[in-house]
DNA sequence: GTAAAATTAGACACTATTGTCTAAAACGTC
DNA sequence: GACGTTTTAGACAATAGTGTCTAATTTTAC
């Protein structure tokens, strides 16, 4: 008997009962989903057999064709789920933002660990880098939502954030949605290559990176008194 | 019959002579490789067949089998053509690096514009972005050479150019090697959603990424006694 | 023009996969 | 413990793909 091998990030909370029935068959469409998102992450939607995801679900082929009429009924079933899941993940992240930082460029760079750790490094992450990468063009409407609801979004939520802390005089910035992209895209200059290949980056790479995205980041957006590279004394934004 | 759809970045070149015959066969070998390269890119390595790839090819199925003894060796074969083809531009854009700049913040966007045009955003880069990500785990010494002497090199040789910018006092910065990898990223800051989706940005979002991203370069790297945005009176901070 | 080489279409065996069907077993509820 | 539901293993047809083989045809070289 195989376990689960790679853990998934579903968190406990009560799913959706829109299967057969409500309590032990949960477990098994949880099962089901869980196995399907790795296999089809690992091989694709056409390189995944059915087969291989129900001897990996510890359930039997039919059980599969049971909950869900066909593969591609399944696909798009975890595509959703694991979209719902990643967008959740990302504005729960995006809460934690800190508005009323004490060290700006300490809390930045912990709120930057947080996003890749919860959303971009995990399971959820890996899954969507890759399967709407080969799969987005061929199902375009499926990911349409989740690209509204999740990347488009964060820009402008974040955005807003910065925009905020700019007006409290902790940052300069005149476009906020821009400043947001490009610190998302900072944070992960240096971690790219290892997504690329499916890696995960070590706890050190992260605050690594997130470190110098914030340097970078406040040296073009900082106030304009910060000094630039390596000041002996930290400068506290402590605005009200 | 049907001609090639997407008209690969192929240099006219010639091109190692390691097939049957010097001449008339190795326009088809090409011809495969080129419809190899799109079929793969479009449907994976498991999703793609090999009468699909002769159909796009114009070549019988025997031919690709007399070529490439099977499936998997085509793969590689089309993956090491256009690894080699993406270094060469890679390396080609990088020479036309502003060494002495005339004006730094319009040679560095239209640098940057050459670099998404002729190494991200064509044909190459968008079946490398895909199939590195999709099959590199399971082939991780074909794409480690790639990785090597492409994005590996790219960072350091950019980094070096920035370096002689940096000591003639265009920019200060202090670790070249981040500043290019945070280039590169700030470039793409605005793109990348587009890459995932598999579309072309137009020309228009080309130039605007390249110029919102050399904007923030230069205000996190640009010289000090650089104006910032639009602040009436700049505030030098003068620290020796 | 001729000979060698490459290409082609078609048939072929083999394997893998999808999706259906059935009867037996396990499970949960009352 | 009996009932209805779900799950299971296995067989099954249908389909699609890989890789081989052959004989005819075309292309290329000399």
């Amino acid at each position: 008997m195989k376990n689960r091998t790679m853990a998934s990030s579903r968190p406990s909370t009560a799913r959706k009962d829109t299967g057969p029935t409500q309590r032990g068959q949960c477990s098994k469409r949880v099962s089901i989903l869980d196995a399907a998102a790795n296999v089809f992450c690992r091989e694709g939607f056409s390189g995944a057999s059915i087969d291989e995801i129900a001897i990996e679900a510890c359930v039997s082929r039919q059980t599969i064709y049971n909950h869900y009429r066909e593969k591609e009924t399944l696909f798009v079933a975890v595509i959703e789920d694991v979209m719902e899941r990643a967008n959740a993940a990302l504005f729960s992240t995006l809460s934690t933002f800190p508005d009323k930082p004490d060290n700006l460029q300490r809390d930045l760079s912990e709120f930057a660990i947080r996003l890749t750790t919860n959303c971009i490094c995990n399971q959820d992450g890996k899954f969507l880098r890759r399967l709407v990468q080969t799969e987005g063009e061929r199902y375009p409407h499926l990911f349409e939502g989740w690209r509204q609801q999740g990347p488009c979004k964060i820009s402008t939520t974040l955005g807003a954030l910065f925009a905020k802390l700019s007006h409290r005089g902790a940052l300069r910035i005149d476009d906020f949605d821009l400043a947001a992209r490009q610190f998302l895209a900072l944070v992960n200059a240096d971690l790219q290559m290892i997504y690329l290949f499916g890696g995960k980056p070590t706890e050190d790479e992260l605050k690594s990176a997130a470190d110098n995205a914030v340097d970078t980041f406040l040296r073009a957006y900082g106030p304009r008194e910060r000094e630039n590279s390596a000041p002996p004394a930290p400068i506290l934004v402590a605005v009200s």
